[in-house]
This record gives structure tokens, sequence and C-alpha cells, in this order.
DNA sequence: GCGTTCAGGTGACATTGTCAAGTGAGTGCC
DNA sequence: GGCACTCACTTGACAATGTCACCTGAACGC
């Protein structure tokens, strides 16, 4: 079976959105499988190559996401909106991935032989999205650099919230007031930062 | 020795620091505590028992952060800001607690005979500064609940990146200027709020 | 003096990640 | 055809882990 790598892969992240991170178990997941424990181990090399796979298939999703969404945009400021939307949507829809992409004890992206390309793409892209709504005007009283990080951190931190439940604590939650919720927040920050427009946009 | 619950607390919050909430075990916590490994075990019930123990003393001490720095403040929103640049740099000097504050995984605050207060108050003087700076006539163009997501998701945004260290892959960080960064973030959304107030404030 | 609780220790168990070594099917090559 | 070699696993062992059951003293109430 040649697509037992991705058998495992599926199981493992099927494994974090159910139960967490600690869940997984390099055994438990071949038993999910239906092969060997030590099957996983040659596929992987060892538990931390499983998270590594999880984070890398990941960080390519959220990056084309974000792309595909910000490509279908007809402003920067818009771009760079519908673009946050598509991360935190696909963080919810991808919590399994996404509880592993950004916990550096688990996955060091920057492995000096083998660094995630996939994760620069998806950085990259915030980048060069802000920046262009930066140029077109908006948010002319932050820097480029206040900019993207008020962007990424608002968009990041309501993912986060989300898909650790945190804010299903207070309110219960269904798939759509989670839709809503992010709308209202990246849409609300998309808001203010049009209001802080140069006259020119 | 009656303050061996502490020093358990103490080792295993180090090794969070350290390495991540996965290299806490019970037996390595109870080794750097000198005794035996069972120790731990009478005092917290079991492993996730530490964890909730750490995420209790976390919550704490982030309310009581906020708090101060609300306290401070002579404005409305610039009490929620100072208590944001609060929230931020408490994750980041106590990266240990927050690692595990807010993964829902290894603490279960709503845990129906031992809900965690100190996470409910702590949410709660959230809720509380926003409202005041809302009411103060601040993000005019938003809804109250908008507001509070926004700050909230922003402000555990650019903690949790930092706290990870992903925002280190890019540039370096020290300690001043991870500081410099949470400044730069919360202050840049609080000038935009202050662009978007009501004539009256 | 005696039972009870508190604070901790000993020993055992199944389970985990990992190492070492095997197996068997396929493939290239003479 | 024969043979070395790789690939995709399997089996078996190891130390370490969380947890369970049980033991040990010291302090305390009465």
């Amino acid at each position: 079976m040649a697509d037992l790598r991705q058998k495992i892969l599926d199981a493992s992240v099927a494994l974090v959105e159910e139960q967490g991170v600690r869940a997984v178990s390099f055994r438990e997941v071949a038993r999910r499988a239906g092969v060997s424990h030590q099957a996983p181990y040659h596929h992987f090399g060892n538990y931390r190559g499983i998270l590594r796979a999880i984070a890398q298939g990941g960080f390519a999703g959220l990056a084309q996401a974000m792309n595909d969404a910000a490509e279908r945009a007809d402003d920067p400021l818009e771009a760079l909106t519908d673009a946050g939307v598509a991360y935190a949507n696909f963080a919810r829809t991808h919590a399994g991935h996404f509880r592993v992409m950004f916990q550096r004890a688990l996955v060091d992206i920057r492995d000096r032989e083998d660094p995630l390309e996939e994760a620069e793409a998806a950085h990259g892209t915030l980048i060069r999205l802000a920046q262009g709504a930066h140029e077109a005007g908006f948010g002319t009283q932050l820097t480029v650099d206040a900019l993207t990080h008020i962007c990424w951190a608002t968009v990041h931190g309501i993912s986060t919230l989300l898909v650790e439940g945190v804010l299903a604590e207070k309110t219960p939650m269904s798939e759509s007031i989670e839709a809503e919720l992010v709308q209202q927040v990246v849409r609300g920050l998309s808001a203010l930062l049009r209001k802080d427009s140069a006259p020119s946009a």
C-alpha cells in the first residue's frame, strides 16, 4: 500500500483534532492505520517527523487558501482582509494542522538542513499583502511593520482562540457562529484601517 | 517540607519554558525536586493536575497584571491599551504558564465541579475594560462585541506569536525588541481606535 | 493509647518512543 | 536464471512514563 504514509498522516491529524497533540502516539497511529508499531517510523524517521509532516501540509494549505482569497479581491486592503479571513477559516477547519503548525517545541521550522519552505511561503504572502495595502495608503499612521504585525496578530489571535475553544467557554459556538465571528473581527480591523487611509485612497 | 508543592510547580513551569509542555514528565519533575516519583502525585492527583495548577497560577497573575496596569491609566482607552500591553508582557515573561493556559486539551477550565475561577476573573477584566472604552466613545463604528474580540485577538495573537518564537524565525529577537514589538502592536491598534472615536471623546 | 489524617516512599503494571535485526517482494544487472 | 540491493514493512527488545496498590512515619484529637 503506497498510501500508507497519507493514511498515517490522516490518522494523526484526526487524533490531534480530537484529543490534542499529546494524544498522538506513534503506536496509536499505527494501530489506527492497521499496521505494526514500526511502520510509521519507516516513513517519518521519528515521532517529530510526523508532526513536521503535518505542519508542512498545513502551511501549504494555509498559503494556498490565502493566495486564492487575495487573488479574487480587487482592492489591496480587500485582498489583505480576505486573506485574513481565509487564514482564520483555514485554522478553524484544519484545527489538527493548526495546533501543530505554531508550536516550535514540536516543529522546528528553521531546521538548518531542511527548513519548511511552505511556512516561508505562507509568511511571504502575508507580508506581501500587508505591504500592498500600506503602499495603497491604508493604515497611514502606522509603519509597514506595525501594520503587518497588527494584522497577523489579530488574525492569528482569533484563530487560536477559536481553535483552542477559548471563546466557546463563554458562549456556545457553532460552525456558523464561528464563521461570523471571524468576519466580525477581521472586517472590523479592516474598517479601522480603511478609516485611517490617505486621502488619495 | 511544606513547600514541595511549590517546588514541583516551579520545576514544571521551568520545564515547559525550556522544552515545551511535552517535556513535563511526572517523574522528571519529581527528580528535579529531589523526591520520589510519587510525591507529585500526592499533591496534584494526576498529570493534568500539575498543568491545571500551572494554568491557575497563570490566570491569577494575568488578571492581576491587567488590573494593575488598567488602574494606573486615566482614560478608558488608555486603560484598555495598558492592560493589553500587560497581557502580552505577562505572556512573554511567563511563557511556561502561558503555553499551558490556553490549550484546552491540557486544561479544562470549565470542569463542572471545579471551574478555574482565576480564568473567569481575567476574562471579566478584559470585557470590563473593552466595555468601558466603547462606552467612552472609542471604536464607535464597531459593536462592543467586535471591539472586545478584536482587542483580545490582537493581544492574544502577538502574545502567542512571541511566546512560540514564530516572529523570531524571521528576525532575531531580544528581550527589548520583543517589548518594543508589543508596544508597536497594541498602541498601534489603540491609535486606530482613537481615530475612530465619537466627537465627544 | 489509639485511630486518623498528612506527606511521602516502594514496587509493579501496561504503554510509549526508539534501536536492532529480520522478512519478503520487487528491481536492475550480468 | 541468479544475485545483490532497495523498499516497505514486521518482530522483539529496551528504558522511560503515568498510574495503581500498598507501605511508612510523623502529627494530632480525644
